[in-house]
Parts: structure tokens; sequence; C-alpha cells
DNA sequence: TCCGGAGTTTGTTTCAGAGCAACGTTCGGT
DNA sequence: ACCGAACGTTGCTCTGAAACAAACTCCGGA
């Protein structure tokens, strides 16, 4: 195993306070994986024995009913921190991620948790807003998805991807990996078909561009008008 | 103010390992309120200023869209820590809680809350917990809603109520709060009209037994069958 | 080069459940 | 005792979106 570059964390929120020596202590400790697209990090239901942090790529968060039926929780992208179900005092991950585009993560054994959120400053801090926003987040998505018609919860995930990893390029804004249908009907809870057919539609209106797994928003302020006032 | 007793604090988890002189301490420090059925303890978007803990009654959290439609996202039952904005870094509370019954809380200025979980043994470790709990059940809540019928969803929305405040009477467990068909829709992001036609034919068949504002549902394991599989 | 599977498109059918409307019932206040 | 408001029930209509079905396209591997 090569020796980790510090400036790795430096600059990530969670570590951003520590000292050099300190950050050293911290990648001694972690353990850096590559996972290939479509790889599980970790599966609901297992042991919670490790903590992550997204280094590079984008992961999907994933929960499955009994009845087989999928849907995506949430997406993370690179400086994040992720399967932190020890923070919350649980032993068992409470759903599963996998990497939507090849990835690279650093982990770290449960049992440090509790010297990282004592010994380094801003860390305990920076979890716990993590999970914050995190929380708030699901209860949009919840009430959004309660409330609003297909359509509107279709604009809005799109437009939650891209204000998460969008990117500019010419013509529009490019969501940063790869999306098929399915799994934008699984963030909203529809059909392909039925999300099939609102991306044909938008993009006879002009308002995205789409191949196979890949998407550019070309209007994104149109788009905000279809999810229903706000952004 | 009368002076609080400490046997109110003693045995509720996030106090029950503090000696007695702190327990002295964390009651000096709260203020005790009663509030009426319908009154709010806090709303979305205010400054966090407090953080709570129910001693007796039952609040639902509700969040409202910008369309002015409402979901209830969660209720509590006493015992229960709310209100913890600060723990999660945020200087204004995500939703607004409710009473759904007379009830009684405590509550704290949030620049308590580093005291709490520094000096007393067991606080913050509970409080995570709560809302490792919390944050697990609303992603319940958010797959159940993606994926699962109407008919479905209120089974397991009555059965999370029962679960949570039933209590045993002669022929069936009730619920310990009044509830509306308009709140039941408001967990379930249908309406009151289908709820109310639901409840009817449960009626029928002899499932529940509901006067107005009050729910007894006789038949549990049938309500479980039809929430699909697991309870 | 061909094959198979994954991803996508589009048409048609069907129905659960929202929307609308009207009425009945219970409750608290005066 | 009465009134008005809040709560609940039920019938009817109509539509959004799921379900079913069938092709088409792209891609990677043998």
């Amino acid at each position: 195993m090569p020796k980790l570059d510090e400036s790795l964390l430096s600059d990530l929120p969670p570590f951003s306070l520590l000292e050099r020596s300190q950050i050293r202590e911290v990648l001694d400790h972690a353990v850096s994986r590559r996972y290939e697209e479509g790889t599980a990090i970790f599966r609901e239901g297992h042991d919670a024995d490790r903590f992550y942090m997204l280094l590079d790529g984008y992961l999907r968060v994933v929960r499955t009913t009994p009845g087989g039926d999928q849907i995506i929780v949430l997406h993370i992208s690179p400086g994040q921190l992720f399967g932190i179900a020890p923070a919350l005092q649980r032993d068992t991950y409470p759903a599963t991620s996998i990497a939507a585009a090849e990835s690279i993560a650093l982990s770290w054994p449960v049992s440090l948790w509790s010297d990282f959120t004592t010994n380094y400053p801003g860390f305990a801090t920076e979890s716990y807003k993590t999970l914050g926003q995190r929380l708030g987040q699901i209860q949009d998505t919840l009430t959004e998805m309660a409330t609003q018609a297909v359509e509107k919860r279709v604009a809005c995930a799109l437009l939650r991807l891209v204000n998460q990893t969008g990117r500019k390029t010419e013509g529009g804004i490019e969501i940063a990996f790869p999306v098929t249908r399915h799994d934008i009907s699984e963030m909203t809870g529809t059909t392909l078909h039925t999300v099939s057919r609102l991306l044909s539609a938008w993009q006879k209106d002009g308002i995205v561009q789409s191949t196979r797994k890949h998407i550019v928003v070309t209007a994104p302020h149109r788009l905000v008008l279809l999810s229903g006032i706000e952004g």
C-alpha cells in the first residue's frame, strides 16, 4: 500500500482544522480502496464495522423493500463522509451504497470513531452537520414525494443531481456520472417508462439533452419552473 | 415556578446514567411549559434557540410545502428529546412541532447543549442514538411512500401509531391521542376522503373501530397482513 | 462479426385514487 | 337550545400514471 498524500484531506471540512501531524495519523489508519462502477461498498443490514470518506467518484445510497423494489435515498459526492452508522450508535448499516461511477474511498474501523471525535477538533462538528443536512434533505424528499405529482418530482430530482454534481459544459450543465432512466425512477418512486417519456418531451422542448446514461440540462431555469416555484 | 422533581428524568435514557446532583443541575436549568392541543412548540424556519424533552402528551412534527400542503414527518412520545437542531449545527428548526394532545415539555437554551454532551455521561450517546433511529425511520417512510400503494401506506401508518403510542383496552389496542382522518392523510400523502373510505371498509371487516378523533385497532394481525408482510 | 443483454422509446390499455360535491354528525360556545 | 365550525361519510367523475407490450439501439465480449 503506497503512502497517502496529506493534501488529500487537508482541504476537506471534517479535517480542515487539523495539524499536519494529525492528518498524518488519520491517513496512517485509513484504508484506501477503488470500487468499479456497480460495486457495493457496504450493504444494508450488514455489520457496520467501518466508516468512510469518498475521495473520488459518486455513490448512490439505496434501500430495498421486502418486495424487492429499490429506491435511491441520496447520492454521495467526493469529500463527503458516508457509512457513518457508528455516529448514530447503530451496529448495522441502514442502507446499501453502490458506486455509480468508478470511485475511491478511504475507510476506518468504527473503533476509531470516538478517537476522531474527541481528539480532532472540528471533526465531530462537521460530521453532525452533514448528518443534519442529510436528515433535512431526506425530509424534503419525503415531503415532495407525498405532495407533488410525478412530473415535478422528476424535475426536482434532476435539479438535485445538477446542483450536487453538475459541471458546466458548452450548451448546458452536465450530470457528472452515469444516470439511467431507471435510476431516476428509483429516486422519484415512478417507473422508467414515465421517466423516459418525460425526458423525451423535455428534449423536444429543448430543456434537456440526453443520451444513454448521460444527461445535460440545457435550460435549468425552465426545469425550475416545472419543479414548482423555488429551486 | 415550582421546583421540579428529580424522578421526572432519572428513568429516561438520556439522563439515566446521571448522579442525583447532576439531574438537579439539569432541572435547575430547565424551563417547563404546558401546551394546549393544537399549539405549536416551535415552527419551521425559526431560530433554533432551545432544545426540548417531552414529558407528557404527544406531538406531531410537520413540514409545509411552499404550495401549502402539509405532511406529518413523525410523532413524538413522552420521554423523547425533540427540537435537537443544535446537535446538528443547524441555526433554524427544520420542521414545526405541534401538540397533538395537551402536552408538557422541558426545554433548555442551545448554549447548554455542548455542556450536556461533554459533562453528562450517556447524554450524547443517547441523543445520537435517537437521531439515528429517527433517520432510519424517515428512510423507511420514504421507501414506503415511494413503492407502496395507498392502502398499504395507511395500514403501516396505523401500525406505527399503534406501536408507538398504543395501549391495550378491552376489544383492541387504542391510539392514545386524538387522530383525525386528515392527520392520517398527512402521514401517508393521500386525501382524507381515501382514508375515510379505508377506515369505513376496515370497520366493516372488524379490523378497526373508530369514532371521531379516536381509533381502536381490534385486529392488529389483519392490519399487518394488509400492510404487506413484516410488521 | 455476430450475439446477447442492458438501456431506451413509444403505443395501448387499465384502474387506483384524486377531485368535486353534497350531506350527515358531533362538539363547543353563547 | 341553538348555531356554526370542525369532522366524517359517500357517491360520481375523470385523469395521471402504472401495467403491459413490442421494438429499437447501443455496447462489450466471444
